[in-house]
DNA sequence: TGATTATATTCGTATATACGGATAATAGAT
DNA sequence: ATCTATTATCCGTATATACGAATATAATCA
């Protein structure tokens, strides 16, 4: 039962309901997650370190960004009750603007994209 | 997305998690659920005020009792959170060991049934 | 090595929550 | 009116959580 509370507890906020709202798409880094939440990083690492102690995401180094995913459900709760969440986010206008707003980031280039892999950019 | 998070939070105590297990099968009273959760009257009266400010469940006082039962969902989220736990509720021995509680004492009279409707016991 | 970028953690603070025990409120019975 | 049974609320307290700002850690690059 420990690990049902901690799944609901991780639930009860909103700014992590839209994390996952995001998740449900495509594995982000913080910094991708700031843009899009609009909120300070130390708060948004904070989140992710929440739902990671909850066992809803895995996180992957790559250089220096770290990428949050949605782990396999490792139970029938855990399935069943993120099932039920993507189902029913398409209620809430609110996502659908974080939605938005990630999409319009993503197409501007990402944090990581444009300075990254050693492609310098201006700076002649 | 506030009621959504209410929901959540309702959901995130082992002790609610249990009450409202018990609920999907009959209403019941504040004493009823004292006797089979083995837990102190304030706190479960505690809870059950939590649980109705969530939305979760209604009261209707009859005679010296408040019974307590399930709300029909008023959304989606509602709805299909609930749905899942009922299925899910299964896998939890604790839980099953609460209704056998519950039957056990439902049947050698309820708190309501021996001393009430005015049919008195022994004292001759 | 030193500078830069992304992330994690710490700090101080404010609010929410949970608890048992004691006390109030409510309804019914005598 | 008084007593009793049921429920609600009020204490004081302890813990969990959320927050922004500041600092520490980690990886990359010049």
């Amino acid at each position: 039962m420990k690990e049902v509370t901690r799944l609901f507890k991780a639930f009860s906020d909103e700014t992590r309901l839209r994390i996952l709202h995001l998740l449900l798409k495509r594995g982000l880094c913080i910094c991708e997650l700031m843009e899009v939440l609009q909120l300070p990083q130390s708060n948004v690492s904070r989140h992710m370190a929440y739902l990671k102690n909850a066992g809803l995401v895995d996180d992957r180094r790559e250089a220096v960004w770290v990428y949050y995913s949605l782990t396999e459900p490792k139970n029938k709760v855990h399935a069943c009750q993120l099932e039920c969440l993507a189902k029913c986010f398409d209620d809430y206008e609110g996502l659908k603007r974080d939605e938005a707003r990630l999409v319009e980031f993503k197409q501007k280039g990402t944090c990581a994209s444009p300075r990254a892999s050693g492609e310098v950019v201006g700076k002649s």
